[in-house]
DNA sequence: TGTATGATCGCCT
DNA sequence: GGCGATCATACAG
């Protein structure tokens, strides 16, 4: 597949990535928004997945980049990540919040919720609003159901980094990424 | 506004 | 047997 996707080169390394995902629109089914929260991993650092190499659970990680990786957390959520660099390295990015602007009321039927600045805040809950579970996982992303679209051209997208959250280990990385003064982050960005 | 806790599954030591 | 790339709820201040 074409590693050029919304306009990001998806071979490129995850934290690069990450910061130009802000800014994009992400529809699984038609469903989804505008992503404004992100987080980097790289097998190159403990924090992630694919730091100990593949197992049954991260080997979509280790395919080729532009697809996606679900896997389960907690036992009881799922969580949706890009596959990023080139095939076999095992970075991605972690989608972590999104603007909800298409299928709001599929979302609120998901969630059972209305507020729509709780529907996708947090990585667990955008994959109950759009439906993400374990048979999205390992699927191309410039192929139905997802669908990426770039920001309109020359549209300033104001991107600040912290902190990654959640995780104990390359606590310093500053591999966490939102849209600034955004309302619908997980958390507020330091 | 903040801190604690239970739910519950896959992988690792 | 322990520990998460989490979330919702319960309580304290």
């Amino acid at each position: 597949m074409d590693k050029h996707l919304a306009g990001i080169d998806f071979s490129a390394p995850s934290a690069e990535v990450a910061r130009r995902l802000i800014g994009v629109t992400m529809l699984v089914d038609g469903v989804g928004g505008r992503i404004v929260e992100t987080e980097a991993y790289d097998r190159t650092e403990p924090a992630a997945h694919s730091f100990n190499g593949p197992t049954p659970r991260n080997f979509s990680m280790f395919g080729p980049p532009g697809r996606s990786y679900v896997y389960r957390s907690h036992g009881l959520h799922w969580c949706l990540n890009f596959v990023c660099r080139e095939e076999g390295h095992g970075a991605g990015v972690l989608i972590r919040a999104l603007e909800p602007l298409a299928g709001l009321e599929r979302m609120r039927e998901r969630r059972g919720l209305d507020d729509p600045r709780l529907l996708c805040s947090g990585p667990g809950r955008l994959c109950q609003a759009l439906g993400v579970t374990r048979e999205f996982n390992n699927l191309a992303l410039d192929a139905a159901p997802f669908a990426l679209l770039a920001p309109e051209a020359g549209a300033a997208v104001a991107v600040l980094a912290g902190p990654r959250i959640g995780i104990s280990k390359a606590v310093e990385l500053p591999w966490r990424f939102g849209l600034a003064g955004s309302r619908f982050l997980s958390k507020p960005m330091r």
